[in-house]
RNA sequence: GCGCCUGUAGCUCAGCAGGAUAGAGCGCAGCCCUGCGAAGGCUGAGGUCGCGGGUUCAAAUCCCGCCAGGCGUACCA
């Protein structure tokens, strides 16, 4: 609609500078925009605010003249011009009815797009070292990227979620180390943790397990010999805990992909001897370099220590490349926490000497997540031991307060999740507000249900008063909700569209009565609230969050 | 020091590819159930959009400089 607009404007335009009503100008980019007021219109549009300069014309006067010359598109059904200098248009009611019967034939699929014509993006997102259980800041950065994958799917993209599990390299040897000094701890055997070891009570939770399930079996065997296979088998029950937490969330990833096959593959080394090849590697100080201020970047990087042991940074740099070029994604989106937000540049910066166009690989970053419990706050530092993990959350909250709340800030933002308020099965949670109003349809439906009112051929037309007009005019800003949400990667957007869909909804329900003795209007009332069940019930679907037939 | 993010109502936050009187939820002061779910509706109070410059017909939004907070600045990930 909005496209129709900017064409129709484009037209009237050079209609009118045909006529010499208008001199000839560039024309600058058309925005067609929502006016805040109601009474203004659907769409509005200053185009004549910024061509009063170029054209010497005061903008009221460009404004009459394009509009003298416009041909408005079949769904419009007015258009007014107003001061300072705007076009207003406001849709035909015919056009808003119609809007109902498409809902309705659509069904789940309404709001789908086409916009990403079918184009591979990758959302790798968590990605959480299997060392440790998942955290609430892990939670956020979870709901985000599967809501993100979402929006992207509905708007047409081929998605394909990814988790990428770090199962090699220090922090693995390290957790394999701690592990096996807790399980001899447990068997009673004097043993001290490593420098910078796992030092969480779950750790002996771990230990305790393997040790009730094995019993003394790694003592008798030569230590090289249970260490690695007590890390195997420890990281194999993280990574277990881990996907029990993010399927308590709703989450599944496509494709669950291992660090090591990057060294066991070739990827690895297919990708360092790219590098050496143009140049951007150095040997100095005992390790390897890649020379990144030579591209821009404040220093070099080291690739590989001077133990020999690549750093991240390398193992990264094969992962993207086996990104674009391996499985040769057009995009690929990784949700990183922002205490990894130094990163970024230098990926970037990888990814262009690698012939990959930076602007194909998007980070989006989240700001850190703060627990407030009414007016106690509980930082999540790794240090202070008092992490809380997602799992406690989980139990406490709720997975759909869980991710309501995670997705109700953007990701720049700094978050405060109110522990007390995402617990509230009341109307203060904006959760069980909009939940509520898909459950209330729902109950107006089985009443209708156990009426034996069949409304399949309810006349939509019979809805004209202003309730049922306005509930509708926020029922069609769903496609364009998923439009910006993925073109923006804000899938924040969902839930104060939730909101607001559901405000409305509720003063409509307050206004007007849906099973009444007017049988033809219960008949076109009973679409119309169906038709708002369909929207809200496809946009929790979007956000990853149930949608209850009763409460 | 440098880089990224943030600063909008008492609190938590939207809005920021510039546009018409700056929004929401909570909290606060009130009103509304002898008809489909009151987990609801309605009214009201509450703002120098961190501060100072600049660009523009128009700035919360863009640019510059300050101030404040978070994160990063490793041969950690």
């Amino acid at each position: 609609m909005k496209r129709k607009l900017d064409l129709c404007l484009q037209d009237a335009v050079a209609a009118a500078q045909e006529k010499g009503e208008l001199i000839s100008v560039a024309l600058p980019e058309i925005v067609i925009e929502h006016p805040q007021d109601a009474a203004h219109g659907d769409f509005a549009c200053g185009l004549p605010l910024k061509l009063a300069r170029p054209m010497k014309l005061s903008p009221l006067d460009i404004a009459q003249r394009i509009s003298k010359c416009i041909s408005l598109p079949a769904e419009i059904d007015r258009l007014s011009v107003a001061a300072p200098g705007f076009i207003n248009f406001t849709v035909r009611d015919g056009w808003l009815w119609e809007q109902v019967e498409t809902i309705l034939s659509g069904g789940e699929a309404y709001g789908n797009l086409s916009l990403g014509k079918g184009v591979r993006v990758q959302v790798e997102f968590v990605s959480a070292n299997p060392t440790g259980p998942l955290h609430v800041g892990h939670g956020r950065g979870a709901v985000l990227g599967s809501a993100l994958a979402n929006v992207l799917a509905a708007a047409g993209y081929e998605v394909e979620k990814e988790y990428y599990l770090n199962d090699t390299g220090s922090q693995i040897d390290n957790f394999g180390q701690s592990l096996y000094a807790r399980y001899q701890q447990c068997r009673g055997r004097e043993a001290r943790m490593p420098e910078g070891g796992y030092l969480g009570d779950y750790m002996v939770a771990l230990a305790k397990d393997i040790s009730r399930e094995y019993g003394d079996k790694f003592l008798t065997m030569p230590e090289e010999e249970a260490l690695a296979d007590i890390g195997r088998i420890g990281l194999e029950k993280m990574l277990g805990n881990i996907k029990e937490d993010l399927e308590l969330l709703g989450i599944e990833f496509d494709v669950w992909f291992s660090e090591k096959t990057l060294y066991q593959k070739g990827q690895y080394d297919e990708v360092m001897a790219m590098l050496r090849n143009k140049g951007c590697v150095v040997e100095k100080e005992n390790a390897t370099w890649l020379e990144t201020s030579a591209l821009g970047e404040d220093k070099d990087n080291v690739l590989v220590r001077s133990d020999g042991s690549p750093t991240y940074f390398a193992s990264d740099i094969a992962y993207h490349y086996d990104k674009f070029y391996g499985r040769k994604f057009h995009h690929v989106i990784d949700i990183w926490g922002a205490d990894h937000q130094g990163h970024i540049s230098r990926m970037k910066t990888v990814a262009g000497a690698l012939g990959i166009d930076p602007d194909q690989l998007k980070v989006i970053t989240y700001q850190l997540v703060t627990l407030r419990r009414g007016r106690e706050i509980v930082r999540l530092s790794k240090r202070s031991g008092d992490i809380v993990t997602l799992r406690e959350l989980l139990e406490e909250v709720g997975r759909d307060a869980c991710r309501f709340t995670f997705l109700s800030r953007s990701a720049d933002s700094q978050m405060d999740f109110d522990v007390e308020l995402a617990k509230k099965k009341s109307a203060d949670n904006p959760v069980y507000y909009v939940q509520y109003a898909h459950a209330r349809i729902a109950s107006i439906l089985r009443l209708a249900e156990q009426r034996n009112i069949d409304y399949s051929q309810g006349e939509v037309s019979l809805l004209s008063s202003e309730p049922e007009l306005t509930l509708i005019r926020r029922l069609v800003l769903l496609p364009e909700t998923v439009e910006s949400a993925a073109i923006a990667l804000q899938p924040h957007y969902l839930t104060y569209y939730a909101q607001d869909l559901a405000t409305v909804f509720h003063s409509f329900y307050k206004q007007c009565r849906v099973v009444s003795g007017d049988r033809a209007l219960t008949r076109a009332r009973l679409k119309l609230v169906r038709a708002t069940q369909v929207v809200l019930a496809k946009t929790l679907h979007l956000m990853g969050m149930n949608t209850p037939e009763e409460m």
